[in-house]
DNA sequence: AATGGTCTTTAGGGTAGGTAATGAGTTACG
DNA sequence: CGTAACTCATTACCTACCCTAAAGACCATT
């Protein structure tokens, strides 16, 4: 079977992938839509927004957060209108987490100002760079869920 | 002039991006080689691997990260033996950072076991989409540096 | 020589995440 | 049936990391 990932050219990619995610995490942080809002915060509400809506276990697991932290994040969502809690029909024990319509608006605002500015940064990038990263954008969502 | 990136698609890659990014960043933080280093001070060590040396002023713009926290970084670098801090040859205020060989041996421990945790993530991909990432990787590390 | 600018550092603060322990509810087993 | 073991969410506390503001040391231009 031929090995995909351990030869040389792969060892290179895999360190550049890495640097390149936390050098490029640690700059989305400040470009936040709402200043109140943190990126875990945000990406609840994009992975509400795919699912519909989850358990606060189920989100912790998803985001691969603990569940403490997961219970104040959501906390903070719902005191800011962003999400709605109910119980959960067949188990008291657990709740359910619905991102509400202002959440909806709010997505819709982030997704144009981070267009923006990964636009604004992407001017450094030529044609055939940017199709490459749009091609592995897809890809590499994949990789973080697994 | 063709818009590259005002397009829906990209607009749907920009949104992968961030949230792949954001996500991948939170899981690698668990798999540090030494559980005594930061994911910046990796950052940092693997810099300066690729530079030789550098002032910690230049660190920080590299890194985008504030001075006083790369001074803080250097700071427990040089503590645990894996930078070293010579004074400037032509401007007393500033300092150059350089590695030491245990750090280049970290580095080389580092990639391996970084390689091993993405080899296993990597089992969930298929051929092609490890191809896509592989080329993307290079284009990424640009794009976080612009 | 002085004044303005630059590099580093010190001091202090804030945010986001984690661990340990608790309480409420469910499930399984005697 | 009831109790023991497990699970989910939460509370309380703690840590790591980065930031801003301001100071200290040094350069550079006049």
């Amino acid at each position: 079977m031929p090995d995909l990932i351990h030869d040389g050219d792969s060892a290179a990619a895999v360190s550049s992938l890495r640097s390149a995610v936390m050098l490029l995490s640690r700059r989305l942080k400040h470009q936040r839509v709402d200043e109140s809002l943190s990126p875990t915060e945000m990406s609840v509400l994009g992975t509400l927004a795919r699912c519909g809506s989850a358990t606060p276990g189920e989100l912790a697991r998803k985001e691969h957060v603990q569940p403490p932290s997961m219970t104040r994040i959501v906390a903070l969502l719902e005191a800011k209108g962003l999400v709605r809690l109910e119980p959960h029909p067949d188990d008291r024990r657990q709740k359910v987490v619905s991102q509400t319509e202002q959440a909806e608006a709010m997505l819709q605002e982030s997704r144009s100002k981070r267009n923006a500015w990964l636009t604004a940064l992407a001017e450094g990038l030529d044609e055939e760079e940017w199709e490459t990263l749009r091609k592995a954008a897809p890809v590499l969502e994949k990789l973080a869920h697994l």
